[in-house]
DNA sequence: CCTACCGATCGGTAGG
DNA sequence: CCTACCGATCGGTAGG
C-alpha cells in the first residue's frame, strides 16, 4: 500500500524493514504487543532503539503491518477457492485454506487475534472491514448450502460463527512443528464441521494447490 | 464526582476491594490489562492512585483475582453436573453450564481469555492447572461417550478441543443483553456439537437449576 | 484515604 | 545507523 518514498538519504532496503516486521511478529506473538518494547525489538535485529525509526514510523505501524499481512493471507486463501464448486466443496476448501495459512503463518495469526484491538482507531477500522469480508465468504457459502438443501442449519449466521470459532481458536493450541499436519487437521475438522451443519459425510479434499 | 465521606480509616472493607476488582473487570475487559493504568482504575472507584494500595497489593494481584473468579465459576458449573448422567446428557449440561457462566460473567471471562497470559509465572501456573482440570471434564465425558458408542470421534482429545473452541470463542461476539438467551444458544450449539461428534440428535435439556 | 514523591521505562526525536 | 536526550507515564511507596 503505502510505499512512501522515505527519501534519498536512506537506502532503507525493505529487506531491513521486513526483518524488523518479522522479528516483531515473533516477539509480539510470544509476549504480546504491549509487553514488547521497541528496545526489545531493536535488540532482536541488532540495532539501537532509536535506529528503528529510520525504517518504520511508529509501533502502531509495525503492528498494522503484521495484522495486515495476516489478513492478506487469509483473504487470498479464501479468494483462491473456485466459485464454481458446490457449496459443500467450497466450504471444505475454505476450511483447508484457513488451516494451511494458520500452520504457515501462526505468528502473524496469533498477533492478529491477540493484538488487533490495540491498533489505532483508523487502522483498526480497516482491519475490521477485511475481517467482515472474510467471514462473509463462510456465511455466504453456508447460506448457499442451506438453500440447496445440503446443509441443515437453524441460522446460517450462527453456523458461520460456529465454524470460524473452531478455525480461529487453533492459534491457541496448534503446533505447526508437531505431528498433526494442517491437511490432516483439516480433514478431521471437516468431518466434525460437516456433521455440525448436517452436511454430507464423505467429502474428498483433493490435496491440490492452495 | 462525590468526595464520599472520608470516614474512619478502614483497615479494609472487602466491600471496597470487591468494588475495585469489579471495576477492574470492566476496565480490563474493555481496554485490556496493559492499557488500563492503576490511575484509570482508581478514578473508576473515586480514589486517588496511591490509595488503591490500601486495598490491594499489586496490579498483578487484581488480575489474578479476576481470572480466579472466572475459573471458579466455570469449574463450579462443571462440578455441578451429576456424574450419574449418561455421557451425552453430561456433555449437554457441560455446554449449557459453560454458556450460562459466559452470559452471566462475560467480563470476567473476557479478561480470563485475553489477559491470563500476563499473570506472574507463579499465578499463571495456578490458573493453567485449573484450566487443565476444566478441560478434563470435557475430554473425559467425550471419551466415555466414545467408549459407550454414543459418540463417534477419531480423537477424543481433538474433539474436546473442538468443543471448547466453539464455547470459548463466544466471549468474542456474544452479547448477554441481546435477544439470544444463553439457553437458546446452548440448545443450538448442542445440536451442532452433537452433530460434530456423531452423537444422538434430540437431547432435551431440562431448563433446571445451575 | 490523600499528597507528594520515587526510580524505571516507555515511544519517539534531534542532530550528526 | 548511533548517541543522547525528550516529556509522559507507569506501578508502587512514604508518611501522615
Amino acid at each position: 500500500m503505502s510505499r512512501s518514498a522515505t527519501g534519498p538519504q536512506t537506502i532503507d532496503s525493505s529487506d531491513r524493514r521486513d526483518e524488523i516486521v518479522e522479528a516483531a511478529g515473533r516477539l509480539f506473538s510470544e509476549s504480546g504487543y504491549h509487553t514488547t518494547s521497541m528496545r526489545d525489538l531493536a535488540r532482536a535485529v541488532n540495532l539501537q532503539g532509536g535506529s528503528l525509526y529510520s525504517h518504520i514510523t511508529s509501533k502502531d505501524e509495525v503492528l498494522f503491518e503484521i495484522v495486515s499481512r495476516a489478513a492478506d493471507e487469509f483473504l487470498a486463501a479464501a479468494a483462491s477457492v473456485p466459485a464454481e464448486l458446490s457449496p459443500a466443496f467450497r466450504l471444505a476448501r475454505l476450511i483447508q485454506g484457513h488451516l494451511r495459512v494458520m500452520a504457515r503463518e501462526i505468528r502473524l495469526a496469533t498477533v492478529f487475534f491477540q493484538d488487533w484491538r490495540y491498533l489505532s482507531p483508523e487502522r483498526r477500522e480497516i482491519i475490521a472491514l477485511r475481517r467482515d469480508e472474510y467471514e462473509a465468504h463462510f456465511r455466504d457459502t453456508i447460506e448457499a448450502g442451506a438453500e440447496a438443501g445440503v446443509f441443515h442449519v437453524e441460522s446460517p449466521r450462527l453456523a458461520a460463527i460456529f465454524v470460524l470459532s473452531a478455525l480461529n481458536w487453533t492459534y491457541q493450541w496448534y503446533d505447526p512443528n508437531g505431528s498433526l499436519s494442517p491437511d490432516e487437521l483439516a480433514s478431521q475438522y471437516c468431518r466434525m464441521l460437516f456433521g455440525a451443519l448436517g452436511g454430507p459425510n464423505q467429502l474428498k479434499l483433493e490435496a491440490g494447490n492452495d
